[in-house]
DNA sequence: GCGGATCAC
DNA sequence: TATGGTGATCCGC
């Protein structure tokens, strides 16, 4: 927490209280050069203040304040010895890491400027020159560069944008028009590499390395053929960026923007210069919860930092967070072409006005299950696992999740279940239902694809003319688990006194016969677009979608040092399984000697509560080999006292409610 | 396996 | 009047 240079923390909080207010729209962005920040944050702060929306914000904000909090004090109980410790792991780390930087490859990113709003220009041209936003009153998916000078911007809601630029033009979405766009644009892409990435309607990443041999072409004269290329064939202008790896050349598309490009070339001092002074928040991967967290805590601004303060980074993070914090610093990011990913997961959510009335709720949650089943149909899709979301009128968000025997697809299915799991919430006032399907049919866990069995033909999409289709493996019958759900239909409905009635609980007559559920694989496919709401730009092209990163914050939950993953491993040393069922010890004063974890001494507190989970274990192993299902935990008095005293209230109520949750739940579906 | 959180677009 | 939707991933439990 010490002295790092922060915007937010100025001192004046209390004259200025729009600077507490830490919204995302002041983030520099291309366009928003020569924005009054300062204005565009009041205006904002104001129009937010006391509304349900601004005070989960601020909940939130409380949260990560609290997380802040905790990891300084991590940091502060760390002693010299620990430090030079872990300046050993980082360095270590480093390393390796550096073993493995690729310069072979080329990759360009590709980045449409204002996409939506170009096309809505392109279309009326009448347009040109003002400014207009694409999206509604409630939120804008993009404005066009002469709306971003008053402050206008992506994800903000109209009506503030409104406030900000009083005559701005609104333009609804449509999402025909756009992906119509997107498919030329692409061709084009294709071109320069068949296997390109898609990573949403605007973007894509492309292997240049081969055009560039092949043409005896600089990246350069590529990436200006290619867009010199989209503007004569679409009329839209994009940005690039060139580098040797996907991380670093979508951080060079957004340089030039809009309409221009850069060049990161291929070489290690070029990269490292690079990085160097590049803000963290640049990365794909790092939001504004995780800059905000690494600048608090250890005064990170720039990739090059992340190197600087890589033994505090060991000594907090996991290894898999501090192994992305460290290539970050050195300027390492991916650079293969990535084979068949599928989809994992497919939704549907909707935003209505708040309601608490459990009939109204169940009518939308009856619409949702009619759509996600047709989506999931048009796709050939069945899952096992469905998962209610919900979010409050308080803008709490909750989700309930319930993983069948079975695979299910139709909306009788997912209503029977959704239903299930929304009852147990009730009474709950909603503004928002979303139901999502996981754990498909065919993927196995665990298991790889074999790409060299049968090809699917028949295609969603059979007119394109795209090539290079991936294999997909024919999935089957011993993928289904056979129909044996329980269906333990209890009448909550009297219970909990609803005045609603739910059509799918009193039998199993309405269950689907599994082995009438299409089992064709969402593969070989071409794009995909999920369906066009307001200001979705998620696109699935065959799997293969490709994030920044494949970072996503894991340093949202954390509580505690006390990583379950055997991470923070500094050596690859085996651990002596016999050592198992023995006592546990502290290898070298900092490792764990049953699971790999590493903590340093001063973690008191920690490695107690640590060597306490492996006591448990141990206990819960030897119980459960006697008494079959049976709560073993309470049946050993000693060790349930000594983790009660070592843990802090707070645990303690977290595990009470946790407790008192689950517990209902469990009622809910087992009991008959 | 579940739930919360973060992130991208 | 009024702050989205889809998909992925990670962590702790």
């Amino acid at each position: 927490m010490e002295g790092t240079s922060n915007s937010s923390s100025d001192g004046d909080d209390g004259v200025r209280p729009w600077h507490s207010y830490h919204t995302v729209y002041t983030s520099s962005k291309p366009g928003m050069q020569g924005v009054d920040k300062e204005k565009v944050q009041r205006i904002v702060y104001e129009m937010s203040k006391g509304s349900k929306y601004f005070q989960n914000e601020e909940r939130k904000e409380a949260f990560i304040t609290h997380k802040i909090h905790k990891f300084s004090t991590q940091c502060a109980k760390l002693t010299q010895p620990d430090l030079s410790h872990y300046r050993k792991v980082a360095d270590r780390r480093i390393l390796d890491l550096e073993a493995t930087r690729d310069l072979s490859r080329i990759w360009l990113h590709v980045d449409m400027d204002a996409f939506y709003a170009a096309v809505e220009t392109l279309s009326n041209p009448t347009l040109k020159g003002k400014p207009m936003a694409v999206g509604s009153m409630s939120m804008i998916c993009t404005a066009n560069y002469e709306a971003r000078k008053f402050g206008v911007r992506a994800a903000m809601p109209g009506f503030i944008a409104q406030r900000l630029c009083p005559d701005l033009i609104f333009i609804p979405t449509d999402f025909k028009k756009y992906t119509h766009y997107s498919d030329m644009t692409r061709k084009i892409f294709q071109r320069y590499d068949p296997n390109f990435l898609a990573s949403s309607l605007d973007e894509a990443y492309l292997d240049i390395t081969e055009v560039c041999k092949e043409r005896d072409f600089k990246s350069e004269e590529v990436a200006e053929e290619l867009r010199a290329s989209v503007y004569e064939e679409t009329g839209l202008t994009c940005s690039a960026g060139v580098a040797p790896n996907r991380l670093l050349a979508k951080v060079c598309s957004d340089i030039n923007k809009p309409n221009g490009q850069y060049v990161l070339p291929n070489d290690r001092m070029a990269v490292m210069t690079f990085t160097s002074s590049l803000p963290i928040r640049k990365i794909g991967g790092i939001g504004k919860v995780t800059e905000h967290i690494l600048k608090e805590v250890f005064g990170i601004n720039t990739c090059k930092q992340m190197l600087e303060k890589g033994s505090y980074l060991c000594a907090l993070f996991s290894q898999s967070t501090a192994d992305f914090f460290l290539s970050v610093g050195l300027g390492i990011g991916k650079t293969d072409s990535p084979q068949v990913r599928c989809r994992k997961s497919i939704s549907n959510e909707r935003t209505f006005s708040t309601t608490e009335d459990g009939a109204l709720l169940y009518k939308r949650l009856a619409e949702l299950a009619e759509m996600l089943s047709t989506d999931m149909q048009k796709e050939g899709l069945c899952g096992r696992t469905l998962t209610l979301k919900l979010k409050t009128a308080s803008f709490e968000v909750r989700t309930r999740a319930v993983t069948l025997q079975k695979y299910i697809s139709s909306s009788v299915d997912i209503l029977k279940h959704a239903s299930k799991l929304l009852k147990a919430e009730l009474p709950i006032s909603v503004r928002l239902i979303g139901l999502k399907v996981s754990q498909f049919n065919g993927e196995k866990s665990g298991a790889t694809l074999d790409p060299t069995q049968k090809t699917i033909t028949n295609f969603i999409n059979s007119g394109d003319t795209r090539g290079n289709y991936n294999s997909f493996p024919d999935v089957t019958d011993h993928d289904f688990i056979s129909d044996t759900e329980t269906d333990l239909s209890i009448d909550i409905q009297r219970t909990l006194q609803h005045d609603w009635t739910y059509p799918f609980d009193d039998n199993h007559s309405l269950d689907v016969d599994q082995q009438s559920c299409t089992v064709r694989k969402n593969g070989g496919e071409e794009e995909v677009p999920i369906s066009g709401n307001d200001a979705s730009i998620g696109y699935y092209r065959r799997g293969t979608e490709e994030l920044g990163s494949t970072f996503s914050s894991s340093i949202g939950q954390f509580e505690d040092i006390n990583v379950s993953d055997g991470s923070n491993l500094l050596e690859d040393e085996r651990l002596n399984s016999s050592c198992q069922e023995k006592t546990m010890l502290w290898l070298n004063d900092y490792k764990c000697s049953l699971c790999g974890i590493e903590m340093p001494p001063s973690f008191v507190e920690e490695r107690l509560e640590h060597s306490d989970f492996h006591l448990a274990e141990k206990l819960q192993k030897e119980e459960s080999r006697t008494h079959q299902g049976t709560y073993v935990l309470s049946q050993s008095r000693d060790l349930k006292d000594r983790i009660t005293t070592n843990q802090s209230k707070s645990k303690k109520q977290k595990l009470m409610q946790k407790e008192g949750r689950y517990m209902a739940l469990d009622y809910f579906f087992v009991k008959k």
